[in-house]
DNA sequence: AGGTTTCGTTAGAAGCTATCACGGCGCCTG
DNA sequence: CAGGCGCCGTGATAGCTTCTAACGAAACCT
């Protein structure tokens, strides 16, 4: 017999049923991007009629935040998992190259061109900079202490989104880097920029990641 | 009075409507987003009733096909004048980076999330290798022959895409580096991932276009 | 067992894309 | 210059969407 549990019936039902409904709107944002996410189509896949998913989301905008806050949430765990089990640079990039290939929708979902309106909750903002920490351990790591670069000295006077990592300034910079070059690989490659013009877009992204290291991390001789 | 001119009435009307549409359309996408643009919303802004617009426009994906192409052929013309006037490699950065910040939504609408069935027609190919050969042609007047990186061998096999350009791989290598970095950078400004972490975007671009330099371009001594 | 809360329904308003049939104006030609 | 062909804009209509409102029924808690 289960043991006593604080949540009633009602509670359990009402998250299995919002769990269901994220369940479709990934499927149905896998096929068809989250611009062609329609409420509708999914409470007739889930067998009942429109508006009564109103009862478990507020709208669509609603979902959607909470589907870009759960894939937030996913790319973190894999970097943190990757990490965990000592992942380094390279490693950290290879999670990152894994998670968005598995799929590019809900790499969009993060990266992709943004809602006009909106505005990332401190949430997600939180999320963001838990990645960010996990980063800045790997270069930690593997930074020396750095020539100071002009940027960087510009970003030791605006550190704050280390939100108090003892990173040297160059570690910042590199990190600022990895992540801003990655992404442009990624993000291109996913686009489909990429088709048609013959080369792997995996050698491209292994070609930056290398550059990466060369640069940012000789101090492990 | 008027040359004698081959174009009909008729048809520079109609021209002369579509572009009107076209400018209805760009000032919507820049308040709300292309997600947002709305066929009806255009034409009751121009005083007429919605199915009028499709005397002029197939439908909302041939608007927005056309807005795209226009975007591409914008950005082109810009790559184009910088390096009509003289401008190499950190020059087409500067002048591409203008360009984005003109408007972020064009931006969007060329390097942004892709519509799931979407497939860019060969005048959008066309464009987009009009940009890399002007990208070619300043790195090609930049890098000595470069040391031959794998990934550059790579290239070298498949170097169709740089349509008959007579660059070294070397300079194909930086050429892809310098898309894929510099939209990295770009893309995650004007998406608003840097927002509230404190430093100056520009400065960043800058660090990425120094790297991007010292890497590539030694041979000017 | 009764009362309250929550669920799912149908109905409806407002918006959108897109198609159709119709009337009228404008352009080109005879 | 007048006739006729063709294009333009309209209203009506179908079908889709989000989202609100009111109602009945079911399930939960006391």
């Amino acid at each position: 017999m289960p043991e006593k549990d604080p949540t009633t019936p009602r509670e359990r039902y009402r998250t299995q049923v919002r769990a269901e409904v994220k369940e479709h709107a990934w499927e149905q944002i896998a096929e068809s991007g989250a611009s062609a996410l329609s409420l509708n189509a999914i409470a007739k896949r889930m067998g009942m009629s429109g508006p009564a998913l109103y009862r478990y989301f507020a709208g669509r905008d609603e979902l959607i935040t909470e589907l870009i806050h759960d894939a937030y949430r996913s790319l973190a765990d894999a970097l943190g998992a990757a990490s965990a089990s000592g992942a380094d640079v390279p490693g950290l990039a290879h999670a990152l190259r894994g998670w968005a290939l598995e799929d590019p929708h809900r790499y969009f979902l993060v990266y992709g061109t943004p809602v006009p309106g909106y505005h990332a909750p401190d949430e997600i903002t939180a999320i963001a900079s838990e990645m960010m920490a996990l980063l800045l351990d790997a270069y930690a790591a593997l930074v020396p202490d750095g020539a100071a670069t002009p940027f960087g000295t510009h970003l030791e006077e605006h550190r704050g989104w280390a939100d108090g990592h003892a990173a040297p300034p160059a570690a910042l910079h590199r990190a600022l880097s990895f992540w801003t070059r990655l992404h442009g690989v990624l993000s291109l490659e996913l686009a489909g920029h990429f088709t048609g013009m013959g080369f792997d877009p995996a050698l491209l992204f292994a070609a930056e990641l290398d550059d990466l290291l060369e640069r940012g991390g000789r101090s492990t001789t």
